[in-house]
DNA sequence: ACTGATGATTCGAT
DNA sequence: ATCGAATCATCAGT
């Protein structure tokens, strides 16, 4: 109808040009649904914007990001699953960060479809408003003379406008995967206790390192890429365990044993697979020096020896000993001047320096 | 809730 | 740059 249709028109140039936009309650159910929409989830006022018709550079930075984050671009459905296979196979000792990162994939998954449902939407919405107005313009065109160019200026405009209101959905959408990102890396650094793997192996290399913990950087590689964890975190966990052991070495004495025990199992039965057979020597004099504990004796009175077990290999908490041999570098026994130092009767139990 | 274990971070020393 | 040391923050068993 003819006074409907000029009110639309009328409405249009309200809406176009920012007074009382989403008053509009005879506007065409769907785009004012849509603005409503809008309104609610960007909690932004939709005419707030008026300016820059140039491909604006913050418009471009979002889309980029956007693109980066994988949220808008070409549809990934294998994606999701090349990736899944990629974490499994870099790796695959890391259930937690796997379970984190399909979790994170959810999410972003969810707001790549919100993204892409809006934009359709708003897409749709546009089409829509501009044909229609477009045919209001056709129809006054027969009663009053209406220019090409008033034509284009108003499609112009309607575009303008629904490209802000795009821009507006591509914020909101970059700030969505900017607190989910923020909140993943969060949930990244909260502590985990490494596997039971990967301590045994670190605990493994340590004991058999007593006296030079210190492992070189292909030894930290080998033992983080074996027990699924960075490099970083072997150092960390090397830092912790020295100073904690040389603490209270009585405390740990019985992990000592249990780990020597290992050792000493996986080189007398030949486990090695490595071809580096003997190339570090437990039984080499230096090992001694924080191995000598002094504070227990109860237990053993003596650090314990690959010859002096070789008898006790009865009990073994750890069942299986998987395969350790190939760890230990023979390039590695290097001797740590500092720490071949003190003479092995007081470790320093309280190292308050 | 409490507590010990443990991974991460920070800081000064070398 | 890396270490020891202290400390923080969280986990995990009770």
């Amino acid at each position: 109808p003819g006074v409907l249709d000029q009110r639309i028109v009328g409405l249009s140039v309200e809406l176009l040009g920012g007074k009382h936009a989403l008053n509009c309650h005879r506007m065409k159910p769907a785009l004012f649904s849509v603005l409503c929409e809008i309104k609610e989830k960007t909690g932004l006022s939709v005419r707030s914007s008026q300016e820059e018709e140039p491909v604006d550079p913050q418009l471009m930075r979002l889309d980029n990001m956007l693109l980066a984050e994988g949220v808008a671009g070409p549809e990934k459905g294998g994606g999701l699953v090349a990736a899944a296979a990629a974490a499994a196979a870099s790796g695959g000792v890391s259930p937690d960060s796997s379970i984190e990162h399909s979790d994170y994939r959810h999410k972003l998954a969810q707001i790549r479809q919100i993204y892409h449902a809006e934009l359709e939407k708003y897409e749709q919405a546009c089409n829509e408003f501009t044909t229609h107005v477009m045919n209001l313009l056709r129809e006054q065109s027969r009663t009053r003379p209406v220019a090409p160019r008033e034509i284009e200026r108003m499609v112009g405009i309607i575009h303008r406008k629904f490209s802000s209101i795009q821009m507006q959905l591509k914020q909101s959408t970059c700030e969505a995967v900017m607190i989910l990102r923020s909140r993943f890396l969060d949930a990244r650094r909260k502590r985990r206790n490494f596997s039971k793997q990967a301590t045994e192996l670190l605990n493994e290399y340590f004991y058999s390192h007593l006296s030079n913990p210190y492992p070189s950087e292909e030894a930290k590689e080998q033992l983080a890429k074996q027990g699924g964890i960075t490099v970083c975190q072997v150092s960390n966990w090397f830092g912790n365990k020295r100073i904690r052991y040389k603490k209270n070495i009585g405390k740990f004495q019985e992990e000592a044993n249990i780990y020597t025990v290992k050792t000493a199992m996986s080189v007398t039965h030949g486990t090695q697979s490595g071809g580096s057979g003997g190339s570090f020597n437990l039984s080499s004099s230096s090992e001694m020096f924080l191995g000598l504990p002094g504070l227990n004796g109860d237990t053993l009175p003596a650090p314990p020896q690959v010859e002096s077990l070789r008898h006790s290999m009865s009990q073994g908490p750890y069942g299986e000993g998987l395969a350790s041999g190939q760890l230990y570098s023979p390039r590695d026994v290097r001797v740590n001047p500092t720490q071949l130092l003190p003479p092995a009767s007081i470790p320093c139990p309280a190292a308050a320096s």
